[in-house]
DNA sequence: CAGTGGTCTAGACCACTTT
DNA sequence: AAGTGGTCTAGACCACTGT
């Protein structure tokens, strides 16, 4: 139970569930711990490296070994009555309000808006035979001091040409109202959501550990009729983020059994 | 770049990527490693660690490492067009379907029916007062050899007594349409994902490794007046699953995503 | 029995921060 | 200069597997 390191672990786990050690402040140095347990600082350190996967504790070379806050979980609302909510400032986009209604600084920046050849995943969800001509924007979405989410969204070049959507500004008044106004309102959308490991360039900017997970969102925006205008990859910081779906209706309007659970 | 256990992992990971070591084949020992990069034994398992908690090697005591098969990713309609595909034989449950429609063995045990006091995240969803009777349902849905989700569902136990829903035998005919039967038929649902690190007893059935990850997903079904009547929870094996919401309505309004809540 | 991965040690050097 | 975490080593013993 107590042995090894794992038996560390749990120690160290409990310990600072309980309150002995708070968020944010300093665990006794790693040479400490291995004279308090009576094992060898490489224990201590297999112990230590357990609760960072987890989450638990961060190191600052040379600072010391801190535990950490326990993670910001942004809810965000993917459907339904909750993600019409008030939206009182139209100069605001839905990530800014969102955050300030709960407190938080948002920030949505547009890092890149440029013409591109569809790669297979991207050509697949638009639809279009691969090497077709999109426009990606490249945005990310900042929670407070940190990047929540990194998203790109496709659209194909021929859609977009010439409207504000293949501008490098931010689409004043939302890029669905923009669309709209140029003739391919959005009708429905599908989602499909993953988890997976964390990788290269994504897991810097999110500020990731090594094995930290994301979420992967794939959002494809159809038009009236049904032909695919959009597909939007969120990648977001796993621990996070929680998406949320209100109010799906089901069984009525002649639609039997739309939700499929694992029944 | 090449320096160091992280070097020596990446180069691991890719000779894995491009088939050098082929999925389910052994790779040399540790000590072979240890000599072939010139480094020592223990700097080999640092990076075998690093590739274990990535998912792409595992252990058999004794027997050796080995390079994992990329994960099967169960892909699971939650709503829209796609949960209503064909379905030709009732007594399969949603889930046998949708693992046979990917050329999976899916089957999904009821493993305890009981009876029991709501604790807080439960009662809160269902609208109880904390302790509030309900039963429970707990099923292992499986997908080949493996669990791929632990399932969870609560209704309150007053609505449910004298129904088949009390009993522990499977619910023929789907559980939406035994509670259509008994007067509180589902009229729409929510639901909530995220994401977090495998904890305790569920990583042994869920056979993951330390440090793996999950995605728990609740949902709360409510009848047509609006009031709940079930809610699910679901642990999911991160890595062999995804979600899939598909044709989802957009209203005039639009539809946008929100920060709704902080934890 | 030898082979394999799991655990542990005592000591070393490094890069970096704080005093 | 002292303290701290990051890396690495050479060697040891264990539990378990397969021959």
């Amino acid at each position: 139970m107590s042995a090894g390191f794992r038996g560390i672990a749990e120690q160290l786990r409990t310990q600072i569930e309980r309150g002995f050690y708070a968020p944010g402040t300093r665990i006794p140095t790693e040479f400490d711990l291995a004279e308090q347990f009576g094992v060898s600082r490489e224990t201590v350190r297999r112990a230590l490296a357990l609760l960072k996967t987890e989450g638990l504790l961060g190191t600052a070379r040379s600072k010391g070994t801190y535990v950490q806050h326990p993670p910001v979980r942004l809810v965000i609302a993917r459907y339904g009555a909750v993600a019409n909510a008030s939206r009182e400032r139209a100069d605001l986009g839905p990530w800014e309000t969102a955050c300030a209604e709960q407190g938080i600084e948002g920030r949505a920046v547009v890092t890149a808006v440029e013409r591109e050849s569809a790669f297979p995943a991207v050509a697949a969800r638009l639809e279009l035979e691969e090497g077709t001509e999109v426009v990606r924007r490249s945005r990310e979405m900042w929670a407070g001091d940190r990047i929540a989410q990194l998203q790109d969204a496709w659209m194909p070049a021929a859609l977009v040409e010439g409207t504000p959507l293949a501008g490098t500004t931010k689409v004043v008044g939302g890029v669905y109202a923009a669309m709209a106004a140029h003739g391919f309102a959005p009708g429905h959308v599908s989602e499909e959501i993953a988890a997976r490991i964390s990788m290269g360039t994504e897991r810097e900017r999110l500020s990731l550990a090594p094995g930290a997970w994301v979420l992967e969102l794939w959002r494809i925006t159809r038009d009236q009729n049904g032909r695919a205008v959009e597909v939007l990859r969120t990648v977001a910081n796993a621990s996070m983020s929680a998406f949320v779906y209100d109010d799906l209706p089901i069984g009525s309007a002649g639609r039997r059994d739309q939700v499929i659970d694992q029944r």
